[in-house]
DNA sequence: GTAAGTGCAAAACCTTTGCACGTCG
DNA sequence: CGACGTGCAAAGGTTTTGCACTTAC
């Protein structure tokens, strides 16, 4: 392992963990895992870390390429489960083609999602309630919650406007 | 239009609609639309109502070839969105590789699904809630609800035995 | 040096579509 | 007859995978 930077010293080593920096986060569960910390893997954590909205697997091949050109759609693909299996980054399938994901800063209460049929734009709203909802709906069951999705397809203001005329 | 058997003397003629006989509702709303009754198409709707649980298109072309072995996917494919936007059957997508689709009958109350991620069997559960929910999210946001969708993936009792030992 | 990672291209997968034939009205 | 419906097979489009080469450690 590599020593702390100087700072590190001022205070009883923190142990970084996920909440400090979310690319030393990805390297260091990376390495913890005996995975490599490569160029194109950064180039894609870089990448995803960079955008603020919702984007797909295809959105982050481009990115990435920006930084590293060599970068294939194949370890995109692989690079995603990576990320979502570390936390840094979120699936977010709004049953289309192809799905979404979206990094996961901020985030305390669990989220639903918006989506405008027309344009799939995809808005994230707080819905607190599901924390309680899920457990108690699988305890219910005998079944053990893993995870919970809450989606509202709804025609958006610009494309109310656009396709007025078509009911 | 055909006459109604002798009990419907006893009343006067209830306007048949969709409660009736799904069956005659399924043929009722294919002429009125100007689609044609066919063997296929019967076969096919006759194969949904069959079936009690979910089904997949692959399923449900199975069972239609037990009554007409003719039928072909490129005719459930066809057929499937006629039978969802007649009302008759529902779409259930728990963002797997194949949709899910159910008959509708008896569902007063919108229906969350309860997933187990591992034998993806599904549950319906009443969720009435969000017959508010999705409305008051919508207009928030000045849209228009089109629909909803609330998923809940849980462990199930058999496949929590079956595994008991992973975590 | 060795195991893991990568790019390329082909495969996989469900679903859709083009086309010529069949059939209902 | 004329339009709608059908089966067949090929196309579609995203994601996965096999393979040989490259790279991190």
């Amino acid at each position: 392992m590599k020593p702390f930077p100087d700072s590190s010293r001022l205070r009883p080593t923190p142990s970084i963990k996920t909440s400090e920096n979310p690319r030393d986060a990805f390297a260091l569960f990376l390495s913890g895992r005996g995975l490599r910390v490569t160029s194109p893997r950064l180039a894609i954590f870089d990448a995803a870390y960079e955008r603020k909205d919702h984007f797909t697997a295809e959105d982050l091949l481009v990115d990435s390429r920006k930084r590293d050109p060599e970068v294939s759609p194949a370890t995109v693909y692989r690079s995603l489960p990576i990320l979502v299996e570390c936390g840094l980054i979120r699936e977010v399938d709004i049953g289309r083609d192809h799905k979404y994901y979206m990094t996961t800063l901020r985030q305390n209460t669990f989220q639903a999602q918006l989506v405008c049929p027309d344009c799939e734009k995809i808005v994230e709203i707080d819905a607190p309630f599901m924390e309680w909802y899920g457990k108690t709906v699988a305890e219910k069951n005998g079944m053990q919650l893993v995870s919970q999705r809450l989606q509202v397809d709804a025609h958006c203001k610009d494309c109310l406007k656009k396709h007025a005329g078509n009911t």
